[in-house]
DNA sequence: ATTTCTTACTTGTTATAACAAGTTTTAGAT
DNA sequence: ATCTAAAACTTGTTATAACAAGTAAGAAAT
């Protein structure tokens, strides 16, 4: 005999009906769900019951709330970054796709870095300072991720006025700083309250981060950070040959 | 003058005060933090505000709750695959580092492939059928993703025994299937009720997509799929050389 | 016709309450 | 001492209620 199926909440169940409804197109991309006062009518259930309901969609990605407007189905179309064979040159790559990336310079400072990025730099311990640089990326001009990076002092000092307006890699080559290899490592994260503030999205929402380090030659290296951006918004794409 | 400070709901007030001492280390992953009782008696609130709270606290990855026992600081320890200039080998890849991966299958069997598989694939429009297989991905016994793969028909016949025990990429490889590119994008997002169920995660946790697409000799498609796992376990080492 | 203000509608926050469903501890029976 | 059952915890679900805050539509005044 099947055992007994477990009990399964009133809320689980409508946001599955509902789900299932958006996955089926008869609420489309961009459609405003029934507000919360008619989704009650419809099922004779609490408030609560028909929040918790909408918060579970929320949390699945299917659907975004604004106060005051309603509760909207969302609709993703991801930008790919390429991580191909050669090295990331974000702005290129998304100025093919159409996009237009900029930046908004956050902090740029020297700063005692955290141990494991002493360690990851190879910083004296005598004096384990670094630049601190933390850049906004919008993509047409609408926030999409954060950029923190630490930059040997000597490099940060250098090249201070170019790091606030572009993207770190692009500089280093132009100032004939070879990158031998990157070392990096993707993984998905939730957003805490400052980069929820930062990214405008909701507390918890899904973010990518791409965390790397930069070596030159004789594997020294020079820069190591993260970029950490929207996961309902971007991609990776890797290409694999053997 | 500063514009007056946006009202910040009690829910938050609270949660950031507890984020920071899980971050300070007051809270120590694996910790138990105090009852919902005794948060309410600590902030004078009611119960819905610090359920609340601790939701947020969830959401950001930080806590797990278990009915009946508790809330817990989570313990994030992350599982790196590697994704080399060589293919992927997971199965290897984890041995060395002491990890144990076993399989499970879910479904094997042919059927017709959704549109953009046809396309991805190149199948014949008189007969778009490819074998669809889900497996379960077991880290040390305990489910860590799920592999959701379409494979020519003539190479899932052949196969069969084979894939329903296996790691894909290897067993190809053994049978003399040359894998000469594979395409990929890396992606985030949340799980849904199946997917939460399969991988026994809540709803909406983040999980990591890597999907795929692996060509033979002469640019071939001969797999594509799907490899989804949980986020807060998994994530994926690259290494790019100039 | 245009602007302004009110009103009605939306989602967001918070409180109180009761019960369900797990887990652990305690008291009791053997 | 060991097993068992009850009690006392824990978090989970759901209802009702009131007000806050943001948005949109309509009425009133210019």
């Amino acid at each position: 005999m099947a055992k007994t199926q477990k009990q399964i909440p009133l809320h689980i169940d409508i946001s599955e009906q509902i789900y299932r409804r958006i996955i089926d197109g008869y609420y489309l991309p961009g459609d405003k769900l029934p507000s919360e006062r008619e989704l009650i009518e419809e099922w004779k259930v609490s408030r609560i019951t028909i929040r918790r309901a909408i918060a579970n969609l929320v949390q699945q990605g299917l659907v975004s709330t604004y106060q005051g407007k309603g509760a909207f189905v969302t609709q993703k179309r991801k930008v790919a970054y390429t991580l191909s064979n050669s090295l990331t040159f974000l702005q290129n790559d998304l100025a093919d796709k159409g996009i237009e990336l900029s930046l908004q310079n956050i902090t740029f400072e020297l700063a005692i870095a955290p141990t494991e990025v002493q360690k990851i730099l190879q910083l004296p311990s005598n004096n384990p300072t670094a630049y601190l640089q933390k850049k906004l990326l919008l993509t047409d001009k609408v926030p999409g991720g954060v950029d923190i990076t630490y930059i040997l002092p000597e490099i940060g000092q250098k090249l201070a006025t170019e790091l606030k307006q572009n993207m770190t890699f692009p500089i280093l080559k132009r100032n004939h700083w070879n990158i031998e290899r990157v070392a990096a490592i993707i993984e998905c994260t939730n957003a805490n309250l400052e980069l929820s503030e930062y990214l405008d999205v909701p507390l918890g929402h899904p973010l990518l981060v791409y965390r790397h380090t930069a070596y030159t030659t004789n594997d020294r290296p020079i820069v190591h950070g993260e970029t950490i951006s929207r996961g309902d918004r971007f991609c990776y794409s890797v290409n694999q040959l053997s």
